[in-house]
DNA sequence: CTGAAAGCGCTTACAG
DNA sequence: CTGAAAGCGCTTACAG
C-alpha cells in the first residue's frame, strides 16, 4: 500500500508538503498542490488512520459500549449514535455488553486501548473499578440511557416517571388492581429507576405493590418467562403484568401463551420500551416509548463538545404511553383511521 | 497516561526488556519480569494499540460492512460474528450501509484507512470500484449472506432454494394458487436468488408467476407495505405474498392491518428470515429460517483463516422452513405442547 | 511556500 | 538475558 513516501516521491516534493495538501493547510502552491494530487489519484494513495492517530494523539473514535445489541431499543440507540458521530465527523466502534459485566469490562479496556477518543456508556452494572479509574483519569464519558450514581459524568436519558404514573392511572381506569412488575437489575439506574416509578404510582391509588408481585428479571426474554410463570403460580395470581423492557414482555407473552392462555383475558401485559413489533404482536402492546433516536443523537452531541473543549450537559427527555391492546383496552372499531390523542403525554398507537 | 518509557524507567530497565514480557518473549530473567510487572501495575500502563499497530501493521480488527443493522437478521448476525472473533482474538468494527452503496462506500474506506486486517461484507450492491479495488488490492476479505459474483473471494451463506420450495409445496398444500412475491433488489444475490426460486418452484407444480405478481421491494419494510398495497389492488389479489425478507413482511403485515384486513384469511404471508418476534406477531409468521449464527461464526473463521495465512473456504449452510399460522394452516390445538417435524428441512414451530 | 528533522509509542533484528 | 537503535507513517514547529 502507498504510503506518504511514495506520494511525494511521485509528486517531486516533500513528505511535509504531500501532508500539508491532505490536511488541507493553507501554504501550499497551487502547482505543489495539482502536482501532490496528481500523485495521489495516480497511486490510489490513502492516508494511514493509525499512524496519523499515533502522531495527533486523537482517533476520531468514539466508543459505544451497551448493554444487548439484540434488544431492538439499544439497536436502534446505536443506530442514531452512529449517524449523529458520522455527521460530526467521528466513527463508532461498538461494544457489546450483553449485560455482563466482564464482557463491558472487556470491551471498555479494549476501547480504551485502541484510545478511542471519547466512550458512550449505558452501564450493566454500579460500575466496575476500571469504569471508575477511566473516569478519574479523564477519558471523556458520556452515560446513555442508564447511569452510575455518584460519578461527576453527563448523562442522557429518558425519565420514564410521568409515562409510568400514566400507564398506572390508564390500567387501573381499566379497572385492574392487581398489578405486577417484573423488574430490571436493581445495580441499574433504570432496572430501579422503573420499580420506584411503579410502586409510587401505585401508592398513588392506594394500591400496594407486595412482593409477590414484584418479580426480578435481568432485562433478558427468558427472565421475562420465567417471573411471569412464577405469576401465574401464584394463589392469587396479578391482572396484569408491567415488564421493565421489551424483551422481558416478549418472555411474559411466551409464558402466558406456552400455558394456552390468552393476553389480556388471562394476564394483562405492558411494557417499557416501544419497538416496532409491539404493533403486530398478538396482541398490540401497551408500551411506554422513549425517544431513542434523540437520545442517541444528544448523548453524541455531549460527547463531542466534551472532547473538543466545550462543556457537556445532561439532558433528560421524557418518554410517553403508547396505548393498544394488550391491557383489556376496549377495541376500536378501525383503529388504523382514528388516531387519538389522550392527552399531552399519553397516545393511542396509529396503525 | 504512562507510556512505556516510564514502566521501564519505574522498572529499571530498557523499554525493549518491558516490550518482551509485555509480549511474553522466553528471554527474561524472572527478576526484570517481576520489576515490570510490578511497574506496569503501578502505573496501571496498558499498552498503547495505535502504535503497537503501526509497528506491527497488524491491528487485529475485522470490519463487518452490513446492510441493515435494524434488521434482526443482520443483527444477529453481527453479534456472532462478534463473538467468535473476540474467540480468535480479534475485535469488530461494524460499519451500517443501510442498503445504501453510498454509505457502504463510506464505511469500507473508513475500515481501509483503519488498516483492519481483513475485511466481512455482505454487498448492498454489485459490487462498487472501491470494493472491487480493494480485493484486487489483496485485502483479505469474505462476504457473507449476499455475495458479488465474479470476484474471486470465499463465501458464506445459506443455500434457501430447498425451503423455497418446500414453501411452495406447503403453500400448494393449503390450497393457494396465486401466489405473489416481494422481491428484494435485483442487484444483490439474495434479492435475485430468492425470486427465481421462487419462480422455479411454482413451474414444478405448473403455476406462472405473473409480473402483476412480482413486487420490488428494497429489503425495507416500507417497500413491503407498497408493494402489498399494489397487490391489494389488483382486480385478481394473489392469495399469499411471499416476503423476501422479515422487514418487507412487517412491512406487508402493516398494509393488510391498514385496511382492516386480517392474515391469513384476506392473505396470506410467508417470510424469509426467521426472527424471534415472528412467533408473537398475529398471526405468527410462517418464515425460511437461516442459521445466522453459524453463518457468521463460518464467515469468521475463514476470515481469520485467510489472514493468517491459512487457505480459506467458502460455506453454505441449508435454510429450513419454519411453519406457522400465517398461510391459513390448520390451528393446532395446544401448540407448544405438539412440536411435530414435518420432513427433514421443514419443522412445525414449537411455542 | 518549502523541506529537514524530531517525535508519537511501540517492536525487533542486531550486537554483546 | 539485555539494551541501543532503527523504523512503522504520519504531523508540525522551526528555519529558510
Amino acid at each position: 500500500m502507498a504510503s506518504i513516501k511514495d506520494v511525494a516521491a511521485a509528486a517531486g516534493v516533500s513528505v511535509a508538503t504531500v501532508s500539508r495538501v491532505l490536511n488541507e493547510h493553507p501554504s501550499v502552491s497551487a502547482d505543489a498542490r495539482t502536482r501532490v494530487l496528481a500523485a495521489v489519484a495516480d497511486l490510489g494513495y490513502r492516508p494511514n488512520a493509525v499512524a496519523r492517530s499515533l502522531r495527533t494523539d486523537q482517533t476520531h473514535t468514539l466508543g459505544l459500549v451497551i448493554s444487548d445489541v439484540m434488544n431492538p431499543y439499544f439497536t436502534e440507540l446505536a443506530r442514531s449514535v452512529e449517524e449523529e458521530a458520522r455527521a460530526l465527523g467521528y466513527s463508532v466502534i461498538i461494544g457489546n455488553a450483553d449485560e455482563r459485566p466482564d464482557l463491558q469490562d472487556h470491551h471498555v479496556r479494549n476501547l480504551l486501548d485502541r484510545r478511542i477518543d471519547g466512550l458512550l456508556v449505558s452501564p450493566t452494572d454500579g460500575g466496575s473499578p476500571l469504569m471508575l479509574d477511566a473516569v478519574r483519569a479523564g477519558t471523556p464519558m458520556v452515560f446513555v440511557d442508564r447511569w452510575i450514581p455518584a460519578v461527576d459524568v453527563p448523562v442522557v436519558r429518558a425519565d420514564g416517571r410521568a409515562a409510568v404514573r400514566d400507564l398506572v392511572a390508564h390500567l387501573y381506569g381499566l379497572g385492574h388492581r392487581r398489578l405486577a412488575i417484573i423488574a430490571g437489575p436493581a445495580a441499574t439506574t433504570t432496572g430501579s429507576e422503573r420499580v420506584e416509578a411503579f410502586r409510587a404510582a401505585l401508592a398513588e391509588y392506594g394500591l400496594p405493590l407486595p412482593d409477590a408481585y414484584t418479580g426480578q428479571g435481568d432485562f433478558q426474554a427468558e427472565s421475562g418467562r420465567r417471573v411471569t410463570e412464577g405469576f401465574l403460580d401464584l394463589p392469587e395470581p396479578p391482572e396484569v403484568v408491567f415488564a421493565a423492557d421489551n424483551l422481558m414482555a416478549l418472555g411474559a407473552l411466551d409464558a402466558v401463551r406456552a400455558r394456552g392462555l390468552r393476553v389480556p383475558d388471562d394476564l394483562a401485559l405492558a411494557a417499557f420500551d416501544d419497538i416496532p413489533w409491539f404493533v403486530h404482536t398478538d396482541p398490540p402492546v401497551t408500551a411506554i416509548a422513549q425517544p431513542t433516536g434523540e437520545l442517541g443523537r444528544a448523548a453524541v452531541r455531549a460527547l463531542v463538545d466534551r472532547i473538543e473543549g466545550r462543556t457537556p450537559t445532561s439532558v433528560t427527555l421524557p418518554a410517553r404511553l403508547v396505548v393498544r391492546r394488550s391491557c383489556g383496552e376496549p377495541p376500536t372499531p378501525t383503529p388504523s383511521l382514528s388516531p387519538v390523542q389522550r392527552s399531552t403525554s399519553v397516545q393511542r398507537s396509529t396503525s
